[in-house]
This record gives C-alpha cells, sequence and structure tokens, in this order.
DNA sequence: AAAAATATGTCAATAGTACTGACGTATTTT
DNA sequence: AAAATACGTCAGTACTATTGACATATTTTT
C-alpha cells in the first residue's frame, strides 16, 4: 500500500480547499439563478448585468476580457438584455466606434434583486468565520486570480461605481 | 445624489469578494479546461473523474447530490467515461441495485493530470497570503456553502480516499 | 407472497452557453 | 492614404444542462 509521505497531508488539505471553492462557487450562484429564470435570463445574462452596473460606460471590448468568453456569446446575450430593456448603448463621446454600455433603471432594479441575496450569504459566512481580522478573506481569492491579471482587477476595483440608482442604503 | 450611509462601504467591499469569488473561480478552472480538451472531454467529465477519484466506489445517487445535476446530464458524461475507460462500474455487495463507480488506472492518471495545476495554484495562492494561522482559508469558503449542506461537506472529507493509484507523494 | 420503495438507466425534446473563423463597417491613428 | 482599432455579424458546431415520463432490477415493508 501507499505509505504516506510526508508532505501527503499537506496536499490532502489543498485538495478539500479546492473542493470547498467548488461547493461555495456552486451555493453561490444557485442564489441568482432562480431569481433569473423568471426572467427569462441565464448566468450569462447575470454576469454582463453585474459588470455593466458595476461599470457604467464600460466598453465592449472591456466586458469580454472580463468574462473571457468571445464577441459572439456576449453578441446574443448583450442583443438580448437590449431588446429587453436592462441595458442601452452609448457612442462614445471621445471615440464614437466604442459603444458604451449602461444599464436602464429596470436594469439597476434587477442587478440589485441579484445581488441581495449573494450579499447576505456574504455577509452571514464572515459572520460565521468570526474573524476579525481585515482581508484576509480577500487574500486567498485574490492570490488565485491568474499573476497577470491582479493589477487588472485592482484596476477594476477602483473604478467600480456605486450603483447608477442608490434606492437605498441596503 | 446618493449619499453614502455608513453601510455602503462595508457593502462595497462585499460585493468585491463577491467578484474575487468569480474571478477565482473562473481562473481556477481555466487550468483543467485545456487538459480535458486533449482528451475531447469537458467540465462535466472533469467533475465526475474528481469525485470518483475522491471517492473510490461512489454511488451514481451521492454523486447527483454532489454535482447538483440531473440523471440525464450525469448519464451522458458516465457512459462517455465508461466508454473511453476512464471510470468503471461494479454491482453493489450489499446492495445490487447500486452501481459502485471506480476509476481505471487511465482514469487515476487524468484525475492526478488535472488536479495538479490547480494544486499548485493554490499552493502558490497560499503561499502568497503570507497566512500562517490554521484554518482561516478554509472558513469562508466553508461558511459560503449551503447551511444543509455543510454537514455533507465535512462527512465527504471524512470518507475521502488518498487515491486509488498513489505513484509520488507529489 | 404481494406491495411499496429505492437505485439506476433511458427516452425525446429543448435551452443556454460557448466555440472557431471569417468578413464587413465605421472610426481613429499613423 | 494606409493601417489599426472597435464592434457587429455570419454559419456551423459542441457541451452542458434541463423536464418529465417510463422501464428494470432489487430491496424493504406489510
Amino acid at each position: 500500500m501507499a505509505k504516506e509521505g510526508k508532505t501527503s497531508k499537506e496536499t490532502g488539505e489543498i485538495v478539500e480547499l479546492m473542493e470547498l471553492l467548488f461547493f461555495a462557487y456552486r451555493d453561490f450562484i444557485s442564489d441568482p439563478d432562480e431569481i433569473l429564470s423568471k426572467y427569462g435570463f441565464g448566468r450569462a445574462h447575470h454576469r454582463v448585468i453585474h459588470f455593466v452596473g458595476r461599470h457604467p460606460g464600460i466598453r465592449v471590448a472591456e466586458l469580454l476580457d472580463i468574462l473571457r468568453i468571445t464577441k459572439q456569446s456576449l453578441g446574443r446575450v448583450l442583443k438580448e438584455l437590449i431588446e429587453t430593456g436592462y441595458v442601452f448603448q452609448q457612442e462614445g463621446e471621445t471615440d464614437r466606434r466604442r459603444r458604451l454600455l449602461y444599464l436602464t433603471d429596470s436594469g439597476c432594479d434587477l442587478h440589485r434583486e441579484l445581488m441581495a441575496p449573494q450579499i447576505e450569504r456574504f455577509k452571514s459566512a464572515i459572520k460565521g468565520t468570526g474573524t476579525k481580522i481585515n482581508g484576509v478573506h480577500r487574500d486567498l481569492l485574490f492570490q488565485l486570480i491568474d499573476k497577470d491579471d491582479r493589477d487588472h482587477v485592482n484596476k477594476l476595483f477602483g473604478q467600480a461605481a456605486t450603483h447608477c440608482k442608490q434606492k437605498q442604503d441596503i
């Protein structure tokens, strides 16, 4: 039988951590899924709604870069969101080739509706850990991102908007 | 304009945490994707390989519960994995209705190949955080899981196998 | 022994997401 | 004027997933 080396236990713990990421993500996305089906939308629509909401005036190219999908995949979803009145486009001022994307009022409402249960999940999860230390929870997730992309993510955070439509401070 | 209430900043940080989960998961699954395409498999195959590898002799019903997909979705993937010789079935000893699932030797090899880059990613991520405190990284992910399911996940961890085929302690 | 429950497999039909690769158009930069 | 950029769109394809119904073998309950 396999003899257990010194590193086996460590690796085992890492595999558990990997599975925790899988389970956490699985349940994390289950929240909005139900809401989306009411609207006839899927996860791709959700992601577009979210990042357009967080970055009003975002360009198509940037959205493609964030979502890591192809133009064609985004195209269909974006078209549907525009036709159904959740997203609208504006010509760029400085560069008229650009289509700047914004959420409509209904888009903002939907965005908030989608975020609510996920924010709730995170809030109680953080409470559940009982950790007071600042940043520990961000660290691992951040470090899991491709090294080349971490600057980009940080930059995104810097530019992120408080919402288009602030009904209340939740 | 929206006046920023006390809770706004906290919520903003939570939204960033949510996005970090999205980015982390996006990159985390990008590792095996490339490997899978060589074999003509997709993510569903990966998940089956993984959990069968971790729980040799797992039942179909349990796999369905872990993956949260339908019997039909699993059925197709499982059939392909069996036909191509990565997974095999055995009748349950005590209950002959059960089909207990195992990885073949090639299945184990593939499993290891798929895990390797993800283990690497986690190891350097943990190193990158510089945190020595035990468990902090698990806590948040664990708490993000549906409350009803946490016991189940813990139970799974308890039953998880060191691999079927221990070539080396990585 | 008969009835009920369980574990699994399978059918058909459909939807959502994603891919590749190429091409067209408008606009800006060089 | 030429080159590069931003975007949209085409056709064809693949993977993952869904629902709901039904068939089979086996075990448990009555």
